[in-house]
DNA sequence: ATGACGGATCTAATCCGA
């Protein structure tokens, strides 16, 4: 019985952020990390920052300015049947096979400020998006459940109520919208997949990984949503479930390093 | 919803995040 740690953060530009990716992997030691919005190109990627702590295996999928994920790895990755969502839009989402397991890296559209498909082209793209990933679980279903699967990353939904400050004033902002949280909850259900920092952390506590810039003081004002996600298949449940609450890590306290990110990083050790 | 930040790019002013 082995063990495999995983991490994902959205670390908004890893080129500027490298001094923080280091300490993170130094301290934390995942097996695996995945990124999002590393905000450049593969050929920009700082490749040496990650072989220099000893990850030397990665997956990148980049563009030049914004959006692209990368997925980092300890150990060799396997290549991977990437199923066909991973080749719609290439700077959204990263696969990797590491230790038998499959990993999936996302980064769902943000989806702009008025949630009006109509109105807001960026806010239909998010929903349709959310769409396809439905889809491809409902398809994927039974490889989901032979093969073990964590499904990672920004997926900018904030699907319940104690996923955000306040369920009330966030009916209608892009994140916490009936369409979006019942389209991602959606998801996971077509896929049998299990939400393993809500089944870890129950409601009503509170979850956040991303707190927004603007607020001077983000812990006084803690006016956080939970963006950031771990969801595994029902052939990894067992395991991602194994080691309790104490498994889990969402490290606050980056959100206070010098340049922060505006999400944190998400942690957790399964049994595989 | 509030408050008014932060990153990348055609290094200025605009797009993007959410």
């Amino acid at each position: 019985m082995g063990a495999l740690t995983i991490s994902t953060w959205n670390i908004n530009s890893v080129r500027l952020r490298a001094p923080q990716v280091s300490r993170f992997l130094s301290e934390t030691k995942p097996d695996v990390l995945c990124l999002q919005e590393i905000k450049c190109q593969a050929a920009e990627f700082p490749e040496r920052v990650f072989t220099d702590a000893g990850y030397k295996h990665s997956v990148v999928r980049g563009q030049k300015g914004y959006h692209g994920v990368a997925i980092i790895s300890k150990h060799p990755i396997e290549p991977v049947d990437e199923p066909g969502h991973c080749r719609h839009e290439e700077a959204r989402v990263a696969c990797a096979k590491v230790k038998g397991v499959e990993i999936h890296n996302y980064y769902v559209p943000a989806g702009g400020d008025e949630p009006d498909i109509d109105l807001n082209p960026k806010f239909a793209h998010k929903l349709d998006f959310v769409e396809r990933m439905r889809a491809q679980f409902a398809k994927d279903k039974k490889r989901l459940t032979k093969t073990p699967t964590v499904i990672v990353g920004d997926l900018n939904i904030a699907p319940y109520e104690h996923d955000v400050w306040s369920h009330k004033q966030l009916l209608k902002v892009v994140s916490h919208t009936p369409p979006e949280t019942e389209g991602l909850i959606g998801a996971l259900n077509a896929g049998g997949l299990t939400d393993a920092m809500r089944e870890l952390i129950p409601e009503p506590e509170k979850i956040y990984t991303w707190w927004s810039y603007r607020n001077r003081d983000w812990r006084k004002s803690n006016r956080g949503r939970r963006l950031d996600h771990v969801w595994v298949s029902p052939a990894l449940r067992e395991g991602a479930l194994a080691g309790g609450r104490k498994a889990l890590s969402i490290r606050e306290d980056c959100r206070d390093w010098e340049k922060p990110s505006d999400h944190v990083p998400v942690t957790l050790k399964m049994k595989i």
